[in-house]
DNA sequence: CCGACCCCTGCATTCCTTTA
DNA sequence: TAAAGGAATGCAGGGGTCGG
């Protein structure tokens, strides 16, 4: 009877003995680029993806870390992250040093000197230039400038200029690239990876059997792979691109983010997943993405409206579908 | 110039999270 | 558990752009 007290159950003990093996880990957080200590046991098998908890207190997502809760078993659906793995811990305290020394290496060598085209920008607050933007130079104050030599100053002058015109350049290059080639409503021929697309989702029924094609790993890098073959220059673009060849607007009113009133949720779907992915190869965010997909899903009753003022229930054909649908 | 289309903005409402 | 505050959403109306 007193077996117990002596010591704890068999399941207890395995899951005790587990998490003692469970490592923690460095990671920067793509979208925010935020370094950050997690569980081992939260990283993906590629180490390119993190689970994150749904708690919006740091203290509890702390207390998620240094507890390593698992990620599958504690109620509400965990985030999936894009990061950069780092480096692997055995404690966590050892992983907090190793947070510090990097964070300290970073101040002085700039991840972007490091690892070339892969730190992403932070996006929060900056829409016109969003991905494309140059990187911020360290903050030139009055007094640096006083302590530059004349030769600097010509030379910082002549790089001004230099930059100046090469915008120019570039300016006039996009704008001719924009009116030769503006971004077709239908893709090319060349652009369909794959007769099995069948797009854009016109019914729930639609949307369920692509959900289920979409576990398919294969399948998934199919449609990412189309997806992000229709282009855009701005997150706007991408997403819209994206988006009006995924689903119709039809269909596109009848969801909402989070599935809120009588609405299906957008965001709960593989799909959307593999619009992020999408996106990301565009250099389109996590946030920037969700952002576009609301208004994306939001605009939609406002387009629909005139086309049903016009005839009701008379829908215009989607050219694009008619394309894709005879396969 | 006009109409169609699309996007943005402002406001009201609903929902969610936090706090006491 | 209820109240308060913030975030998300829906809707209507207005403005910009483009083609006829």
């Amino acid at each position: 009877m007193n077996q117990q007290t002596a010591s704890p159950p068999l399941d207890q003990r395995l899951k005790t003995t587990a998490l003692q093996y469970i490592m923690y880990a460095v990671v920067t957080l793509q979208d925010s680029d935020e370094l950050m200590v997690v569980p081992s046991n939260w990283l993906s098998q590629d180490k390119r993806h993190c689970y994150w908890p749904p708690f919006k207190s740091t203290e509890k997502c702390m207390e998620a870390v240094e507890n390593k809760l698992n990620p599958e078993t504690e109620g509400k659906p965990w985030e999936k992250l894009n990061i950069i793995f780092l480096g692997e811990y055995g404690t966590f305290e050892k992983a907090k040093e190793g947070h510090k020394e990097i964070k300290e290496h970073e101040r002085s060598y700039p991840l972007d000197t490091v690892l070339p085209g892969i730190k992403r920008q932070r996006l929060e607050g900056s829409q016109g230039m969003s991905n494309n933007q140059l990187h911020p130079l360290p903050p030139v104050t009055p007094a640096s400038i006083s302590r530059m030599s004349a030769d600097d100053k010509v030379e910082i002058i002549q790089m001004l200029r230099d930059i100046k015109s090469k915008v120019q350049e570039n300016s006039t290059m996009l704008k001719k690239i924009l009116k030769d080639n503006t971004v077709p409503e239908v893709p090319s021929s060349t652009c369909v990876p794959s007769k099995n697309l069948k797009l854009p989702l016109r019914t729930f029924e639609d949307v369920a059997r692509t959900e289920m094609e979409l576990k398919n790993a294969t399948t998934r890098k199919k449609y990412v792979k189309y997806l992000s073959s229709l282009g855009g220059h701005m997150p706007k673009d991408v997403i819209k691109n994206i988006m009006q060849q995924v689903l119709t607007d039809d269909l596109a009113i009848q969801f909402n983010w989070q599935g809120r009133g009588d609405k299906k949720a957008f965001s709960h779907l593989v799909l959307t997943d593999v619009i992020r992915d999408s996106a990301l190869t565009r250099n389109v965010n996590r946030g920037d993405c969700e952002t576009e997909i609301k208004k994306y899903l939001s605009y939609a009753a406002s387009r629909k409206r005139p086309r049903e003022q016009g005839g009701p229930g008379h829908e215009i054909p989607n050219v694009i579908s008619t394309s894709l649908m005879g396969n």
